[in-house]
DNA sequence: CAATAATTGTTTCGACTCGATACATAAATG
DNA sequence: CATTTATGTATCGAGTCGAAACAATTATTG
């Protein structure tokens, strides 16, 4: 039925600005929210304004804009990168993983829990589905966790002293790497 | 499980945002297609903007503009309501309805139905019980259709000559009007 | 290898978003 | 009828966001 994804796809949107606007409390906006739950959750590869920038699939100098916002208020740090001259490499402080601990989101999270309880399972499938397609239809990427990619080579990273090892970036990986998400991330063939 | 949760509250700000941001494409930007969408939803009763501030969640600073916004464009009118004369009736123009042909939020409609098929049902179970979880928490309400309201009276409008009645405001419904989402829905209890 | 093209990041601009506040009017309450 | 509450508008300030212009760096190409 074509009225149920049209219910749905209301349901989203109400959904999302509904929670998105319960998020002004606190010391952060919005964007910076999503900007810092982003960067907490990037791996090292990814913690970059243009990765940031692809994630939330808007410009690169709104993303400068928040980071400026972030680094103010004492929750990032920023320095040039040594992989890239042009790149600038993001951290979060000790302020700043201290403050996702009230992260707006968890409000959802519970709301989710009570209202869903054991069905959240499944509802995962289907958004994921979802935003699958709907990534694919931007151009945009999934940015899947490390471990999930074809690029992965688990217990492969002997040669550089670490668990794990990214075939595309030709670098070893930890077990917190591997768990992290990445704007590399391709999904891998089914074995 | 909680992680489940979360990554669903995570899923959902992803997918509202964007779709939100895909919608800046065409001649009005987000807040305004979700204040067209509604109105275009709403009975009469609920076309004013006290009631699309509760739907929106927002304040009737916010909606004035958008509304001065969307009137300057010619998509809506707005004249004096003659049942309260605080209030204001907001009607959609035949130019507003023709917009709404091009509503991007059928981009997430046809995404979600080439995802899913025909497990958008199920999905919609899934997300009305969030979203009316979320509405509680808030204080809000559901605008829900006026045929599911416990004021609805079926067949009962004859003394109005009319099809239907609703007993809260004491008004005639017709078949329309009973399918629209109205400001003062309330859930009829199950029987 | 040098010229060209593409990528990354910042800055600036303008329109919109949004909560907060103040104000005017009208309805509801006592 | 006085007080309180509800509705709507106008204004302010900080944020959001896309677009465009710019500088620096990397990638590509001939």
């Amino acid at each position: 039925m074509v009225s149920d994804a049209l219910a749905n796809a209301n349901l989203l949107e109400r959904i999302g600005h509904l929670s998105r606007t319960e998020e002004k409390i606190g010391d952060l906006y919005p964007a910076q929210w999503a900007a810092l739950r982003y960067l907490s959750q990037a791996n090292r590869f990814s913690r970059t304004p243009m990765a940031l920038t692809r994630y939330l699939s808007t410009t690169r100098g709104t993303t400068s804009q928040t980071l400026m916002a972030l680094e103010r208020k004492g929750y990032i740090t920023r320095k040039p990168s040594k992989r890239d001259k042009r790149a600038v490499d993001i951290d979060i402080t000790r302020k700043g993983r201290s403050l996702l601990e009230n992260d707006p989101i968890l409000h959802l999270v519970t709301t989710i829990q009570t209202a869903l309880g054991k069905d959240s399972a499944r509802l995962r499938v289907q958004l994921s589905l979802i935003l699958e397609s709907l990534v694919r239809a931007n151009d945009g990427r999934r940015f899947g966790e490390c471990h999930t990619c074809r690029h992965f080579r688990r217990d492969g990273g002997s040669a550089y002293k670490t668990p794990h090892f990214c075939g595309l970036l030709e670098v070893g990986l930890s077990d917190g790497d591997s768990e992290k998400i990445c704007v590399e991330q391709e999904s891998r063939p089914a074995a």
